[in-house]
DNA sequence: TAGTGGTCTAGACCACACT
DNA sequence: GTGTGGTCTAGACCACTAG
């Protein structure tokens, strides 16, 4: 988890609705309530905590404005199924990026290697010890050009499942997502020119503007993800919407 | 305002809260509640609405967690001085991005013109008719090297002195920041080659990789500008961070 | 010390959606 | 119909802090 995120982490001992907010968020970060899964009903919360229906309520409702689950009258609360993390900062999958431009999909892995952590990759992923890690490079292609190219560490700790996935259904971005839930990302976003190797995969000559994203997700104080995706030329774009309050 | 925030926004009748939330926050980004301000006491804005404190307090603290005011504990509730409205997507007036890294800051205006809206600008900036706009060129400095090149349209039917203004003081990404607070905005970010007339201006080789950063603020449906910044080379990075829990 | 915000209660009524 | 969440009340106690 990066510093900054822990200077907002605050020491004081929560209240019960925060209590509550927590231990809710961690069941469905761990898995342990699924996506789809209703959650206990208000009533059954409150009686469980020993506590009014509307402490409870105040947590649900944020969980909720968070988009962790919906709430539906005379149905219950559910797992949300797909979250709707990337609302601000927009970075769909890249499949849906690249259907959206009316083109076919494919990609393909171009190695793929499975090592331990060195001190290298702690300095771009923090949280990331000398434990075991998968080393992912992919080409993702819009019709006959190469669209993007992603060059990924996932945390073996963290989501031992991908130790033996091989993404042949789905590239490694979006079986994450779906896998492993995260709490906080960081974004760092440059314009650089394409270094010899990377404009040979992309097909573009050397030093090509490219627009470079690396990001970095954490599920609490553990690191999930590292991924650098890397865009040839000025035909990608990255919106990102942010309003203060969110409604 | 763009489409996206428009589906979002709801029309159904507010409940209680909302409509105090709303009015509260109308008052603060009108400017009729100055930064710095105290506002009414729970109990007095409780009196006022002819309710509970409970309600006022549900709305009071989700303007205080969007930033919009800092409560405190004996003395009242204050209109935020410095919004920190970039919070997720971090990007701070560019005198203090140079100041971060050592370097002594200036800038200049390289052109300025005031003229009436033409539908070329309403696709930079939905939501802005054929008022008044003022059109900026400005060039800020690290040191000795050109660090930024800013290209911007400022809406004058939304702030009305912005006509007068000399940007003397403050350039005119902080001046708007102060004077007018916005709701919404969108980040357009993508790597461009620098073309001829820009190569020149930020002092890099034609075609070298820049960093172009459009953004467009609103204040509820109103427009109140368009920026483009385009930073060269890959020194420059933009940081993004987000947890959908804010806490 | 006094007054503010932070939290919580034990009710209540209602709209809505599921049956 | 019936049960859920959405909202609101009229209290209460406490922590913090400004004066």
């Amino acid at each position: 988890m990066p510093q900054a995120f822990k200077a907002e982490r605050t020491t004081a001992i929560p209240s019960l609705h925060e209590r509550i907010l927590g231990e809710i968020e961690a069941r469905i970060l761990s898995g342990e309530w699924a996506p789809g899964v209703r959650i206990p009903f208000e009533h059954e919360l409150a009686a469980h905590y020993h506590c009014s229906r509307m402490t409870v309520n105040k947590a649900l409702s944020e969980l909720a404005k968070a988009g962790l689950i919906e709430r539906r009258r005379k149905a219950g609360s559910f797992v949300m199924r797909a979250p709707s993390r990337s609302a601000i900062l927009e970075i769909p999958d890249i499949k849906s990026e690249v259907e959206a431009l009316g083109a076919s999909y494919r990609y393909e892995i171009l190695a793929r290697r499975r090592r331990r952590g060195a001190p290298a990759d702690a300095g771009r992923l923090e949280g990331l010890g000398e434990g075991p890690i998968v080393d992912l490079t992919c080409r993702h292609w819009a019709a006959k050009k190469p669209f993007c190219l992603e060059e990924r560490l996932i945390n073996l700790s963290a989501t031992p499942e991908a130790a033996d996935e091989e993404f042949a259904e789905a590239p490694p971005g979006s079986w994450l997502l779906a896998r492993a839930p995260w709490t906080s990302a960081e974004h760092r976003i440059r314009a650089r020119p394409a270094d010899a190797r990377r404009a040979a995969l992309l097909q573009v000559s050397a030093g090509t503007a490219c627009l470079a994203i690396e990001r970095r997700t954490w599920s609490g104080e553990a690191a999930i993800t590292y991924v650098r995706l890397t865009y040839p030329g000025d035909a990608h774009e990255l919106i990102a919407r942010f309003s203060p309050l969110q409604r």
